[in-house]
DNA sequence: AGTCCACAGGAAGGGCAGGCGA
DNA sequence: TCGCCTGCCCTTCCTGTGGACT
């Protein structure tokens, strides 16, 4: 028997730990969604008018990751379309996460996204986009209906693309004969919408509703429900669940987070072939989430964006604080010797602050008064991590 | 009080790839 | 095939600015 045979052999013949791994994920949908009743039931509230074919107003949520908005709205869509289909109703919502990438992060492809979903096909790129607007509008008035529109993440679309497509789409019931369309925006960020059009902001924003973190005692009570699914009985060892909901609580109550922990833990526990979940698996996964989060950020970027960080971990060998100036002529020395293009320090300058936004760096912008405005720039990755991104790095970019 | 540095970041536009219909 | 449209990446040109220095 070769050894990988061997291997899936003794795979199989190993106990796991999980008896529903699902549970764990982050698409999982529980029966029961605990401490957001009141929330759910607002939410109801303001939405079942689209059950009686009456547009329901405009709803904004607004709540930091991991705090149950989308598991809410998903719940109650869930359970609307439930109704709906016992009581022949037509009834249609459309859930998009505008943080996917080439599926709902510019204008375009938004709008080719809901078209597709009425099972029409349009050209991923290619026509006008007032082109695709009527195509949208016809799509939308063929049948009478009404439309819940879900836009999660969506101060990523705008920050991405502006608010001129909310304005569009709040608009676009004076457009249509038939239909009706609700928006329902979902935000992490509690100021998005200081920055929108005062229009947009007034009709997106008819009602709004804000989800509170989770306190500890609430994470701790959710992880054991999701624990209990997820894992086969008394696997989980005590204080485990505590450790974990600690951690959450810290990082401000983010649930999703702790869920995940808990499921890479319970991994790298199968993998040690440990019969219990542990603190120690804990541990280890938190360290694990990091790092990888951070590498696989780094090395799904554009070989550009590989530069100028590796550019950074050169520097930051040396000097834990730099400017961009700094950076951009360590830049171009590494540019030229591994035959790269130049890029403008115009360019360097947004690609660190894009840099910034996945969190790899912190940048500040600061005044050195005499000495001019720039950006002040430090790594937010831990020693060792840095080692093994540097490494990384230079594999994906083959310096030697 | 005024100057002036070293950038930030906005605006406009070029060039490219992917895709359309004619 | 061509002309045209898009998004994306990038350049060029530009205006704006906090605060140390004079």
């Amino acid at each position: 028997m070769s050894e990988l045979q061997n291997f899936f052999e003794q795979f199989l013949e190993k106990t796991s730990l999980f008896q529903k791994k699902e549970a764990l994920l982050s698409q999982y949908l529980p029966k029961e969604i605990i401490y957001r009743e009141e929330q759910l039931k607002e939410v109801a509230q303001i939405l079942a008018p689209s059950l009686r074919q009456e547009k329901p107003s405009n709803l904004f949520i607004y709540g930091k990751t991991g705090t149950g908005k989308t598991l809410s709205l998903r719940h109650t869509l869930r359970t609307m379309a439930e109704v709906a289909k016992k009581n022949n109703l037509p009834f249609r919502c459309i859930y998009i996460n505008c943080k996917l990438k080439r599926v709902a992060d510019t204008e375009y492809r938004l709008l080719a996204q809901l078209i597709k979903c009425y099972d029409e096909e349009v050209p991923a790129t290619g026509l006008p986009t007032d082109e695709i607007y009527t195509v949208f509008y016809r799509v939308l008035d063929k049948e009478k209906h009404v439309l819940l529109l879900v836009l999660d993440e969506i101060d990523h679309l705008t920050k991405k693309i502006g608010d001129e497509i909310l304005y569009n789409l709040t608009r676009i019931n004076t457009e249509l004969k038939h239909s009706q369309i609700s928006l329902v925006g979902i935000s992490n960020s509690l100021f998005f919408s200081e920055h929108l059009d005062p229009r947009v902001k007034s009709s997106l924003s008819e009602e709004e509703l804000i989800f509170p973190p989770y306190n500890a005692l609430q994470i701790q009570e959710i992880l054991r429900r999701r624990a209990s699914e997820a894992f086969f009985p008394q696997v989980v060892l005590p204080g485990v669940i505590e450790k974990c909901a600690a951690y959450a609580a810290r990082d401000h109550g983010d649930v999703r987070r702790a869920i995940d922990l808990l499921r890479v833990s319970g991994e790298l526990a199968e993998r040690s072939n440990s019969l219990h979940l542990e603190i120690s698996h804990l541990d280890e996964a938190e360290r694990k989430i990091e790092t990888d989060k951070i590498i696989s950020g780094a090395l799904h970027q554009p070989k550009q964006f590989q530069l100028v960080l590796y550019a950074l971990l050169l520097f930051y060998m040396q000097k834990k604080q730099l400017f961009t100036g700094e950076i951009y002529e360590v830049y171009q020395k590494l540019c030229r010797q591994v035959k790269y293009n130049v890029l403008t320090q115009r360019r360097v300058s947004d690609i660190l602050a894009e840099l910034d936004m996945l969190g790899l760096i912190r940048a500040k912008i600061i005044s050195k008064g005499r000495y001019g405005r720039t950006r002040e720039i430090s790594l937010s990755i831990e020693e060792p991590v840095v080692v093994k991104l540097k490494e990384l790095l230079e594999k994906s970019l083959q310096i030697t």
